[in-house]
DNA sequence: GTTCTAGAAC
DNA sequence: GTTCTAGAAC
C-alpha cells in the first residue's frame, strides 16, 4: 500500500503552477519562450522543492497523494525581485498538459487525489501526449461548442481550412471500447458535426467529411470533421496525408453501422500500411512523389 | 500527436 | 549544395 507523501514548494512569488510528482522526483518545467526544456528535480529528504517565480510544478501522475504547501521565501535571497511569469501565445493557444490550479496563494493546500489502477499503464499517464485531448477538451478556451453530451474543439494542428474534433464527455478510449449503446452517442455527435458544418461560412462552397481514425494517437474517441482542401501549414507528413485520405479514415455512418449489425467496431487487419502508401491525390488520384509537391498540387483544385 | 535531425534523395 | 523523409524522443 502506498504512503500518502507530501512535496512543500518553496514559491518566491505566488504564481501559478501545476504539480506533478512521478516516483519521488519532481518534474519543473518552465513554460514561455521554450515550452520544452524541463529540469527534473530530485525531491529531497524534506520533500522540498526550491521553484523560481514563473517554474510550474507538474503532477506526472497519480500515484501518489500530494498536499502542497506554497511559502515565500524569508530570505529575500533566491530572486523575489522577479515578476511572476505572464500568460504567453503558448498558454492563449490553449493546449496545456493537465489542469491548472490557478494563483496558489501563500497558504493554500492542494490536495491531489489517488486512483492507483488507472496510473499503472504508462500510456495511460495524466500528461502522456496521447492523453492531451482529455485536457484540451475540458479546456473552455478550447470550446467551441458543449452540450450534456459532448463538446467540440478545434484540432490544435488542424490539417484544412476547418477541422474540428466531437468528442463525448464519456471517457471512452478508443473504438475498440465502442458497443451498440454507444449508437445514439455517436449519431449526435454526427449531428453536432453536421451543425458545425452548417455554421461554417463557407458551407456552400465547401466539401466536408466526418469521420475515425482507425487507430488513432490520441486517445478518447473523437470525430473529425475536416474540409477537404487540406489546406494548411500543419499538414507535413505522408502519414497525416493518409490518415485523411485512404480508408484509414473511416466515415461516421460506417463506425455507426458497423455497431448497429455487429455490436463493435472492428479494424481491419494491416490498416496500419496505408499510412505508407504513396501519396496521391484524392481529388483526380494523380501521384505525387513528395508531400510538398502535393500540397502544391491540391492548390490548383482548391484556389482560395 | 509534434519536434528534431541524420541521412537519403535529389 | 538543398530538400525531404523517417525514426527516435517526448
Amino acid at each position: 500500500m502506498l504512503s500518502a507523501a507530501s512535496a512543500n514548494a518553496i514559491l518566491f512569488q505566488p504564481v501559478e503552477l501545476q504539480a506533478e510528482c512521478n516516483k519521488g522526483y519532481v518534474k519543473v518545467r518552465q513554460l514561455g519562450s521554450n515550452p520544452t526544456s524541463i529540469d527534473s528535480v530530485v525531491v529531497g529528504k524534506d520533500n522540498v522543492v526550491k521553484m523560481k517565480p514563473g517554474q510550474q510544478l507538474h503532477l506526472v501522475n497519480q500515484l501518489y497523494q500530494y498536499t502542497l504547501e506554497f511559502k515565500v521565501d524569508p530570505t529575500g535571497l533566491h530572486g523575489g525581485s522577479k515578476r511572476p511569469r505572464e500568460p504567453t501565445l503558448d498558454d492563449r493557444d490553449g493546449h496545456r498538459e493537465s489542469p491548472n490550479l490557478k494563483a496558489a496563494k501563500q497558504t493554500d493546500r492542494v490536495s491531489v487525489p489517488v486512483n492507483h489502477r488507472e496510473a499503472t499503464k504508462t500510456s495511460e499517464h495524466v500528461g502522456h501526449w496521447n492523453q492531451g485531448l482529455k485536457a484540451s477538451m475540458h479546456d473552455p478556451q478550447m470550446q467551441v461548442y458543449k452540450d450534456d453530451l459532448v463538446v467540440v474543439i478545434k484540432d490544435k494542428y488542424p490539417k484544412a481550412r476547418y477541422h474540428w474534433l466531437v468528442l463525448p464527455w464519456q471517457s471512452i478510449s478508443s473504438l475498440k471500447a465502442l458497443r451498440d449503446e454507444h449508437c445514439g452517442l455517436l449519431k449526435h455527435m454526427q449531428r453536432v458535426a453536421d451543425q458545425m458544418i452548417q455554421k461554417c461560412p463557407d458551407v456552400h462552397s465547401t466539401h466536408f467529411r466526418k469521420g475515425y481514425h482507425a487507430i488513432p494517437s490520441m486517445s478518447h474517441v473523437h470525430l473529425h470533421v475536416i474540409s477537404q482542401d487540406f489546406d494548411s501549414p500543419c499538414l507535413k507528413t505522408k502519414k497525416h496525408w493518409n490518415s485523411f485520405t485512404t480508408d484509414y479514415f473511416i466515415e461516421s455512418h460506417d463506425i455507426v453501422q458497423m455497431l448497429e449489425t455487429n455490436g463493435r467496431v472492428t479494424v481491419k487487419e494491416g490498416i496500419i500500411e496505408l499510412l505508407k502508401q504513396s501519396l496521391s491525390c484524392h481529388m483526380c488520384h494523380k501521384e505525387l512523389a513528395t508531400v510538398p509537391s502535393l500540397k502544391e498540387h491540391i492548390k490548383s483544385h482548391f484556389p482560395r
